[in-house]
DNA sequence: ATGGCCAACCCCGTTGGA
């Protein structure tokens, strides 16, 4: 079972890119984030054409999170726990029945938290909710995927020019530090299981000819419970995307994990 | 050495992204 991750910055600017990479990639599930649409507008037929369901958590102009299901699904919960005033849809869970028990997968779009100090704050909160939420979903001991834009970068190896980032908030120490924490309470980096290499990105800026001179950030993340690790069979990124025309600044990236007994 | 993009929105500039 394929699933994957991807930032597709509008869903309806890149709605052609997007059915050309599901064709391609035939993922089962996929988590997607900026959106950048209100529910009504989101693009549900040509997705569901494939084969796919959808469930979305969207806004108008910002955020907006989905998933995509070739499964059905058994259930679906927008926003994150913890904060009754955060009106920013960058949460979706769902669960879906597989051959092999239930899979549970969020598609998380972390806030990127620049401005320090002005909007760094709510970054630090956000983390510290999705911390509590993994705490929560890890003892139920099923397949777990947290997938997502994490707006972070986890160590220098996962950023063309780090000293660049040594101010910025998705690389200073406190940010750092919660991404560690997530992965402490046994969540596993699907990419880095498979790899310790640098140089792997998923996110090259519009500007300055970032994608030219291959200057980019590993910053979309799939983490697994240990029951969904267990399953890994491999994990990579979709580079190729990012040259298409009319490109995403993300590109997906995604796990495959075995299903059969 | 420097600057270099893109998307949404009600409007043809401003805000946000990373």
């Amino acid at each position: 079972m394929l699933i994957a991750t991807w930032n597709v910055n509008s869903v309806k600017q890149r709605l052609d890119l997007l059915v050309s990479w599901l064709q391609d990639r035939r993922p089962d599930i996929v988590c997607l984030q900026e959106t950048k649409c209100v529910d009504d507008a989101f693009p549900r037929e040509p997705i569901e054409a494939l084969g796919y369901n959808v469930a979305i958590h969207g806004q108008k102009t910002f955020n907006g999170v989905a998933i995509l299901s070739r499964l059905p699904f058994d259930e679906v919960t927008p926003r994150l726990p913890g904060d009754h005033a955060d009106d920013h849809a960058r949460f979706i869970e769902a669960v879906v029945s597989t051959p092999a028990g239930v899979a549970r997968v969020a598609s998380i779009y972390l806030p990127n938290g620049n401005p320090v100090p002005d909007k760094y704050s709510y970054k630090l909160k956000w983390m510290d909710r999705l911390l509590d939420y993994a705490r929560e979903r890890l003892a139920l001991e099923e397949p777990l995927v947290l997938a997502g834009d994490y707006n972070v970068i986890p160590a220098a190896q996962d950023a063309a020019n780090p000293e660049a980032w040594t101010r910025d908030a998705l690389f200073l120490p406190a940010t750092r530090e919660r991404f560690s924490a997530l992965k402490n309470l046994g969540l596993t980096d699907a990419v880095r299981a498979g790899s310790e290499a640098g140089g792997l990105y998923t996110f090259w800026d519009y500007q300055a000819g970032c994608w030219q001179r291959n200057v980019g950030l590993r910053i979309d993340h799939l983490l697994l419970s240990p029951q969904a690790a267990d399953r890994l069979t491999a994990a990579g990124i979709d580079k190729h995307v990012r040259g298409w025309d009319k490109p995403s600044d993300h590109v997906p990236v995604w796990c495959a994990l075995r299903v059969e007994e």
